[in-house]
DNA sequence: ATTCAAAATACAATCGATTGTATTTTGAAT
DNA sequence: ATTCAAAATACAATCGATTGTATTTTGAAT
């Protein structure tokens, strides 16, 4: 019993069956009768039996498998969509396969051709901050695998979405800030090449101009959002000649090092300057003082993702219309903007 | 062109060769002459042929898959480990399959489950908090698996292990209190059916016991190590009749549950109390005072790990011995423990 | 031109499960 | 006991790639 690989062959000639008899036994198959799949699933049990996934998906053409693919999942917002895309894949039946872009375009690319080669039944992505080709988006649709975008979609049609409606977002948070007495607002802009961070970004020009405020290109830092890049961009926002009563950074990352540094420089928070961030990540609850944030439902984002990749797999030839699902986010005020 | 399933007797058709020269030419056989290989290169880009890995593993009966298994990925040490094993595992031309147990035992068992039907070569793992029972890792290995364990290991025999050594971990933390000059100090402890959790608190006792400091059962508060178990155990050891005046945390998160009750009630850190965490998560540097921790190195382990685990598949009669890797562990001091 | 190893390629079986079709078994009706 | 649908099970092909064996092709030596 050293190499325990029973199949349904060995099971079939120790009870006299053949083996697409133990095969239908052995899924419930209605071709075949209540005690033989007694008898059947007692000898599985009791050789301990394990189904061949890769011969079940060979043949069926189908592996019950979704690939995941996001930037990184050490970021809480990832790592919660990726609790609510396992639940309700694991609920039905699938299988997940979780890959990091890492940021990185050739990354991303490989990856998607991994997911192919492992013929997973669809994907759900966040891509990574330096994707602005998307060919290789297009090979997975030829192939006839379902796509589904949560957080960092692409804006090309026929591809479903699930997403917060971002230019909200960053239009309440500069409003908040404004609200606050805020009149010189910096923004912390990531690539915007992602919609999400051109619509962060155009909500806080909309905020601006609803309330008579100046639009003004230097208070604007774009960057990729590491905590490193917040450091130094406060350090350039320090440089300004008109000082700044407010910062929207467009992640809480890049604000969490703004405020370390603007600390560590004598500046107060909010007196000086107020701060809202992006994402509501939990480190945004540790420092001090609490950091102003838009929440994402992460984990309902994910099931809400899978869900309708789910529907898309189930009408296979592609005959389900792509949608965009769009949840709420919200505010929530903390320490950081309290003036 | 719209439904692209190649194979490779689509290739060998329309160059008029077997499929099994076709195999054999993109495997890059020694049996096939170099130009042929190069037609047939040639014409599987052409024709967006990609293998197919399902057919292909159930031949060869290796999928070049490991599994991991996690308690969370949210948890920056291991979500460290895990980009250390995608690393070591995508050079050497394996897939990484990542499952988080979310500390449950049903969940372990079940994942386990799933990737022997996945039919992974090697398994990678950390145990739940809630795994006291070792069958279904007994098996994996009877199913010819291979398993190597990173940090929360078993303390069973002939299992391959990467740690750092907890017990000296949780004696410099509390050695190091001890030398600030704490006198009566507490410990948050994790569940102890886990070799880690239990080495530390030695370390802690070893500490103690050195230094002539008398080892008070009322000052051990085991929990989950969760930040409402920090919180809730704080509000109990202030309860205390003698006073604490230090605090080894056996993990970083609770320590930080503690710090923020043990702030919002007016105690200081460090001169109050001086704290010390493990496992160097990035809230530790966030929190204010900074929490002086015990830095694990993630990524280095992952790649130990998955290192020898591809040692363990190679030899794949199991004619690798077990052993054990001990990885360099370091205390950090930052300013909850600068009395 | 013929011979004959060596080189190159073709043939055929196989991995394990599934599934359409064919055959056997069952048991109610006569 | 016989008949005959219906029920249950067996047969055989298949998914796509791999691999041991058989056959064909090549080209150097004669």
């Amino acid at each position: 019993m050293q190499n325990n690989k029973v199949t349904i062959h060995d099971i079939a000639k120790s009870l006299n069956l053949d083996s697409s008899t133990v095969s239908r036994a052995l899924n419930d198959s209605p071709r075949v009768i209540q005690k033989t799949k007694d008898i059947v699933l007692a000898k599985a049990t009791e050789m301990g039996y394990q189904r061949n996934h890769l011969a079940s998906s060979l043949r069926k053409n189908k592996t019950n498998t979704l690939g995941v693919i996001v930037p990184r999942i050490s970021r809480h917002f990832f790592s919660s969509v990726i609790s609510g895309i396992e639940e309700t894949a694991y609920e039905a039946g699938y299988t997940v396969i979780i890959c990091q872009s890492l940021e990185q375009f050739n990354r991303e690319k490989k990856i998607v051709n991994t997911l192919m080669g492992q013929r997973v039944d669809g994907v759900l992505m966040s891509i990574s901050m330096e994707t602005k080709d998307y060919k290789h988006l297009e090979v997975l649709k030829k192939q006839g695998i379902q796509l589904v975008f949560f957080d960092r979609h692409c804006d090309i049609p026929n591809y479903s979405n699930v997403l917060i409606d971002d230019f909200k977002g960053g239009f309440e948070a500069t409003e908040h800030l404004i609200l606050k007495g805020c009149k010189n607002i910096a923004h912390f802009s990531g690539p915007q090449n992602l919609e999400i961070y051109k619509n962060r970004f155009n909500g806080y020009k909309h905020a601006l101009s609803k309330h008579g405020l100046p639009f003004i290109e230097e208070f604007v830092f774009p960057s990729k959002l590491m905590e490193e890049d917040g450091r130094k961009n406060s350090e350039k926002l320090l440089a300004l000649p008109n000082p700044i009563d407010g910062l929207f950074s467009a992640n809480d990352v890049a604000a969490i090092g703004a405020m370390k540094y603007l600390t560590s420089k004598g500046v107060k928070i909010p007196e000086d300057i107020a701060i809202v961030g992006f994402s509501n990540e939990p480190i945004s609850t540790v420092i001090n003082p609490a950091l102003t944030t838009i929440n994402q439902p992460g984990i309902e984002m994910g099931k809400a993702a899978t869900e309708l990749l789910l529907k898309h797999i189930a009408k296979e030839n592609g005959a389900l219309d792509s949608q965009t699902i769009i949840m709420d986010s919200n505010l929530i005020e903390r320490q950081s903007s309290k003036k």
